[in-house]
DNA sequence: TTATGTCCATACGGTAACGTATGGATAGAT
DNA sequence: ATCTATCCATACGTTACCGTATGGACATAA
């Protein structure tokens, strides 16, 4: 037993203690340890701790943008419906890791720059959608930093206790109030 | 010069590194050259650094509550206008603290723990505004959750590069649709 | 002044992790 | 079978921090 790993299994570890406990945990010589290895191993294929980080990095961000976007994307349908699939979707996603890497972005210029790289293209994908559904640019620029603020904040929260009942619930008032159309200004 | 000082210096000090640069970096020996004292001033106010640590949720739980509803209620006006007020003061608050607090959370119990009452507190005012403002208990709630969930993804974000202009008009076409009435079922 | 309690400096031992150096093991090519 | 590149173990020196022990400084009350 023992083969010899690569790269990808120090990342793959990386990324779950990432998510487990925080950057500050990703240590390398516990790391060795989980994977049954010294770190012998780890500066053969790692120039040192940092180098590990950038690739989980590099790893989260060419992930993080196509995930969730992917899926829906996948699901087809109108915008309408890719909003509805995008937040259920996004709902059932862990976050754990979007998480701890924000985390990460609060004591750190390369997490921050990546984050915010992410962010913007996911914010952008929600605008399209909204401009899918008919929406004047401001109108769906609006809207979609609402729901994209509040998609963080879900993920940050971690659904706890939160029952999907009662979730559903909430999307059926949420979401018709998000695609009507705005009142049009009304004299009084 | 140099004078002694108590825990509340310990603590000042301390949630100022928690909020720069995460829990992991509130340690002893660095806050106690912040402080331009040596650690045994710190053992001598503190039994070890979790002492610290528990003193930093708790006086983070104290004010996190009250500090942006206090500011809100101060101001009064009727639950639409307190709403409008509570966009306005969470808009400008810098959030880095919070942030912290929620990547902390992320990996340890006590801070979750303290955060999730927190949370509790924050949303239960926020449905008490939407039901003030008339909505079914229901609706109230769900229009809390998105707006909670908002304020945040907001906070997380930490408002990189969006100028207040764009915020306000945002808030113009987010403000009237969350507390727009639900539309009465059209038939179609 | 002296005594007492409060606060801090210094010195120490211990631990966890970093990164390096070096040699051994293993697999695939020749 | 041996050679070579790849991968890993071991041992080492170093740093940063934790927590403790102990004595000294300083203020205030007696």
């Amino acid at each position: 037993m023992s083969k010899r790993l690569g790269k990808s299994e120090w990342i793959k570890a990386g990324l779950k203690t990432l998510a487990r406990n925080g950057v500050d945990a990703v240590r390398v010589e516990p790391l060795a340890e989980t994977l049954r290895v010294t770190k012998g191993s780890f500066y053969w294929h790692f120039k040192d701790r940092q180098a590990l980080l950038d690739a989980l990095l590099d790893t989260w961000q060419a992930r993080a943008t196509t995930d969730i976007i992917d899926q829906v994307e996948a699901k087809g349908g109108d915008a309408h419906a890719r909003l509805v699939s995008l937040f259920s979707i996004a709902g059932h996603a862990s976050g754990r890791l979007d998480r701890a890497i924000r985390g990460w972005a609060g004591h750190d210029a390369a997490a921050r720059k990546v984050l915010e790289e992410v962010d913007r293209q996911r914010f952008g994908y929600l605008v399209t959608l909204f401009v899918g559904i008919g929406f004047s640019p401001p109108d769906a620029e609006a809207r979609a930093r609402l729901v994209y603020h509040a998609l963080i904040g879900q993920f940050m929260i971690g659904q706890t206790g939160i029952d999907d009942a009662r979730t559903a619930e909430h999307l059926d008032i949420i979401l018709p109030m998000l695609v009507r159309r705005p009142a049009p200004s009304r004299s009084r």
